[in-house]
Parts: C-alpha cells; sequence; structure tokens
DNA sequence: TATGAATGAGTATTCATTCAT
DNA sequence: GATGAATGAATACTCATTCAT
C-alpha cells in the first residue's frame, strides 16, 4: 500500500495528527485532511484504505515512536531502579517534547476510535518494561503486584501532567522533574 | 396540556452516556440518541439547544454525582491519612461501580468534545481534597508537591485501572484495593 | 372558525403580517407567530386550518380594508376625471399611511404564496373604478384600452413608489404628490 | 479527473428558476432543485456556497441579462424620445419573451429573499437610461420629476401586464404594444 | 378555549468514498 | 500515481401540525 513516495504518507499522518489533536475525531473529515497535506482527498485513498485505516496507522506509528524513545539507552543489564529511572526519565522526555503525540495517544486510549487490533498490536512495544518489573519483584525491590498497578503509578500518571499541560507542563520540567519520579518510584519500592 | 417529564430528559441523558461510551462522540448520532432513548430526534430540542448542550449537560451531571460520592461520609476534621483514605476509597469504588460514567469521564478528559465552559464547571467539586492536602503538607505528613502531581499519583491512577478494564477491573475489588491505595500513599507521603 | 375572542385572531394576523414582510413567506415559520403574538402555536389551529388558511385570510382582510379606503368619500356620480382623482389619491394615501399592509400585498402578489381562490377573491373589490372607467371611455375622456393597461399605468406604479421606500417616499407626500397623479392622468386622459 | 462543467452550472440556476417561480422560495428545497437539473444534493455545494447564493448568482445572472436586452440597438446620440422608444421597446420584448426571468425578477423585487448586496450589484446597469432621462429634461421634453417616478410610470407597469399574464399578455403583443407604449410616454412628455 | 409537549417528515448541508481522466 | 468532480447516505436541526390535559 505504502508507495515510493512517502512524502504524502507522511504528510497525511502529520495532518491527521494535527487535526484530531486540535478537533477532535468527530470533526477531522477527511477533506480536511487532505486540504492541510495539501494532496487531494482521492489521494489519501492510494496510502490507506479508509478513514479507520489512517487512524489506526497513525496510532501504531506514534506508539512505535514511543517505545523507542522509551527504551532508548537501556540495558537490561542495568540495576532495577536505575533501569526503571532510565525509561521513567525517558517516558517524561517523550510527554514534554512531543505533546501532540503523547495527546494523541491519550486520545486514542480513553475513545473507542482505534481498532482492537491496532490497540493490541501497540501494546506488545512494553516488554522490556514488564522484564525489569518482574526482576524487580525478585529481588524484592517493587511490590509484588499486578502490571496494571504498576503501571498505572509510574507511568501513567505522566498523562495526566500532560493533560494539564499550561498549568503543569513545568511539573516536568528538568529541575522539578525529580518530585515526581520520587512519587513514581516510592508507589511501587517496597 | 402534556406535562415536560423529566422521564424523557433522563433517557436521553443516559442514551447518551451509552452510545459515546460504545461508539464514540463521532458515532453517536442525535438519531441514535432519539431511538435509544425512545424518543423522537425533534424531542431532544426541547430538553437541549443542540448536541454541545447535550453533551455538556451530561458531563457536567456526572462530575456533579462523582463528587457527591468522592466526599460521602468525609468530614474535614478527620485526621489526614484517615481523610484521604476516605475519599481515595470512595473514588475508587465509584470507579468499579459507576463504569459507564467514569469511562465518559475519560473520554471528556482526553478529548476535544466539551466546552471549556462546562470543563470548568465540572472541576470546582475538589476543593476539600486540595484542602485536605494543604493541611496535610503543613503538618508534615504529605510531600510539599504541587496538588497536579499529588493528583496524578493519587487519583488519576484509577483511570487507568478502569480503562483495563476486563483484565484489571480486579485490582479495585474489595481484597486487593488495598494495594493500590498503598501505591497511593506511598507516592504522596513524605 | 372565528370564535368571540377576536384579541387572539387580530394578534395573530399582525404577528403573521409582520414576519412575513421582514423575513419573507419563507421565514416565518408558525411558531415564531405563535411566540410574536403572544399565544400557543397550538391555538393557532383553533383560529386557522392551517398556514396557508392563515395567509390567506391576511390577504383577504388587507384586500378588504386597500379597497374601502380606495373608494372612501367616492360616488359614482361625480365627473370622471374628480372620481378618478378621488381614488387615486385614497390609493396614494393608503400606501403611505399603512405601510406594512401595501408590502404584504405586493409580495403576495408577485409570489405563489396565495390560492388562487383567495387571489380572486381579492380581485372583487375594484368594480366600481373598472365602472368609472368604463364611462370614462364613452364619454371619450379615457383612451379606449384594456382594464389591464389603465391599472398598470395609474394604480400600480404606487407600488413601485412604495417599494423604493426610504428613497421615494417623498414621491408620494402631500406636496409632490401631484406630479405623480398628473403622470397617472396624462397616460390614460385621452 | 473529470472537469467541472458549465453545464451543471447551468442546469442548477435553471432548476432553481423553474421551482422559485412555480412553487415559491419557501416551496423550492435543494433536494427537488438538485433532482430536476439531474444532479446530486451534494454537488450544488461545488457550484453554490449554499442556498442563499445559489438564489444570489441567478438573481444576478437574470439582471444583467435583462439589461443587455434593454439597451440591445441603444445609441446614446439617438434623439430622446427614439431612444427611449427603442429601450422601452426592448424591456416589453424581454417581458414578452423570458416571461419565466421576468417573473423571478418580480418575485426577489417584492421579497426579503435576496441580499442587500445582490440587490445593489443588480440595480447599476440601469444608468443609460437615466443619463436619457436627464437630457430630455434638459431639452424640455420630459418632466422634471425624479427618476423614481419616471421609472414607476413607465417601465415599472410592464410588471403588472406579465403578472396578469394569461389575461394579458396580450396588451404587449406587436400591435396592441403601441397603446402601451403611449400611455408610458404621455405620462412622462411635458 | 387554550396550552406546552411531542412528533414524523422534511431542510440545508456535510461526509467518506468513488469516478473519470 | 494523482487529481478534482461527483455522489448517496448521513447529519444536526426545524417545521407544520397534533396530542393530552
Amino acid at each position: 500500500m505504502r508507495t515510493k513516495c512517502n512524502d504524502k504518507y507522511d504528510a497525511l499522518l502529520e495532518a491527521t495528527l494535527k487535526l484530531v489533536n486540535d478537533c477532535g475525531f468527530h470533526d477531522a473529515p477527511m477533506s480536511k485532511i487532505a486540504k492541510l497535506a495539501e494532496v487531494s482527498p482521492a489521494t489519501i485513498y492510494l496510502y490507506f484504505e479508509n478513514k479507520q485505516d489512517l487512524i489506526n496507522k497513525l496510532y501504531i506509528k506514534i506508539k512505535a515512536s514511543f517505545s523507542e524513545h522509551a527504551f532508548n539507552g537501556y540495558d537490561s543489564n542495568l540495576p532495577v531502579k536505575k533501569g526503571f529511572e532510565t525509561i521513567w526519565y525517558n517516558i517524561a522526555d517523550y510527554k514534554l517534547n512531543k505533546i501532540e503525540e503523547s495527546m494523541f495517544l491519550s486520545q486514542c486510549d480513553n475513545t473507542p476510535m482505534i481498532d482492537e487490533k491496532a490497540r493490541l498490536q501497540g501494546l506488545k512495544h512494553l516488554q522490556p518494561l514488564l522484564d525489569l518489573w518482574e526482576r524487580g519483584q525478585k529481588e524484592g525491590i517493587i511490590k509484588p503486584i499486578s502490571n496494571y498497578l504498576l503501571y498505572a503509578y509510574t507511568v501513567y500518571p505522566l498523562s495526566f501532567l500532560l493533560a494539564m499541560e499550561q498549568n503543569c507542563l513545568s511539573c516536568l520540567n528538568k529541575d522539578s522533574r525529580l518530585a515526581a519520579f520520587q512519587c513514581a518510584w516510592d508507589s511501587i519500592k517496597v
């Protein structure tokens, strides 16, 4: 499906990202997406099957870039806390620097706008973090609770801080980020 | 003269809640809402100005019921931890028992589908919790960090647990809820 | 159909007149008419069969008041020119003083918004003028041309002067009205 | 790529003309217009912004064709009466041969269905006639009265004759048209 | 008599998608 | 591959009219 002219493919994804963020899925018609990408509406259908496919592909692409960021510089041989710290700060960085992408993910995750199939595909990237937690639990450093809880109390709160945007992005700034990390670590460490 | 009954008003809100949850705002047309509420499409406009107004009013109503639940049995004279515990468990209860409502709030909070005005009106109910935190900080029991962080690491994670629904609702069950609360408390206590 | 409470009947006709003039037939819904008349929409149907009937009745009423005015003080024994003068000035008076009514008649006469039946009923009031013209023709004072032409060149032009409203009402004022009458008379006299 | 053809644009204007004449603006819905033009409702919006724009454009187009007709063969060097005769007969011709167009103009001019802007644009074509009248007045051939009066008693009556259609079109036929012109001229000549 | 509630059919307009070049 | 034209089906919303009191 994806042809040699990646320019248009990418422009379409970018336009979709912007419009869905600003107006919501319900007010991001194909015609507007095409216009913003400087492309004919018909052209969209050369690269994507339909609107759902366009959204799905954007979701998967962003999820992938998110994961790539998350494990940047991470090595599974690091001690548990150090490893967790690396990943957590990476994610905080991503939220702070890739605001559009992060907002889009939030919208997808709280809305029935993504195929179940795409959703699953987006999830499978987190395995290294789950492995790290398992190791931490074996070593008695991390509480013996479900992965869901661990995620809910460490990574997920970052989404809220992002959503509060104007008033709260400061919470993720270099110098005040320590407090946030401390909360995260305190909530899971034994 | 027929008299305007609350039945229809409520049926419309209920239908909207269900459809927006199941299909998303973008696929919850007025015609479907009317059908589900067993009412003519035109009737909607006797009770609501337009679709936006319908959504806004539903949001505000649910936010209000949420707050009412949250502070049920709470007394500002309770010791900080006890007070926090009361509120936190109330909210966990709400999430567990009012799944539809909770999912709708998540969708609203991560989507540009709500008026800024309605959004603000929905926020003003949390004051007692903020007051409690302030007291806890003065007493040296709660970390001296911003309200956003406190909220992000105590209340907000519950939304994630809810969203994971099938796999994770167990995390909020009576017996395993303690672990979740412990995470919350650990992340904010000094 | 018309009941004892003429107040509401009249208020409805008045409201219709105003709304149709200001917004056009296409933007004068029954609900607005009811509101302006300070009456329930359902009440309209106690006095009128439907919207068409309401418009028709208003048309006929105004046509009748127009004719009454037109022949005010007219006596079929007057000499032809004097008689014509009387009627013509009466009509000019009406156009000048009953602007709303005159505009409504213009709209009805240039639009398919009136039943053919009502239209015919509105026409039959002009007989005395036609009789006068016939007499004038017999006396050799008025050109031997069709009634349509006589009307077109004497009475009808007044509608245009009215329609030009702001810029042109002056043409119908007491002192400048003579010029207009002179045109009318010149165009039909032998 | 299919190319936007004038056929559809014209068909739409024609359909609108017919429907507005036969049923009135209030009963000429876009769906009927589309059907009559053998086009999808959505297609209308490729050529016109909305219904108002469609009506406006039709009005302006017809006004332009009317003016073109009116001054066909007219030369500002002609003697006043001859010049007036030329224009007047041209207009009578137009009314007789372009009945649909003439009726539409009447409806527009007696109804709040046209934008003020479009209305103004439609007016500016008559200048040569006004110039002619001015010259006639300077030469002492035409009464020193306002342009409104001159128009009301010469051109405007033709609209009435048209409106009476069935019974009266004969008044505009070649042989009986002289009587009508004579009325017009008599009413303005000194 | 009078009403506000209720509604089915309709209105202008938009949308995701396909057609023809 | 790329496009603007074209469209049937849908969308939010309105209307003339009727219902139930």
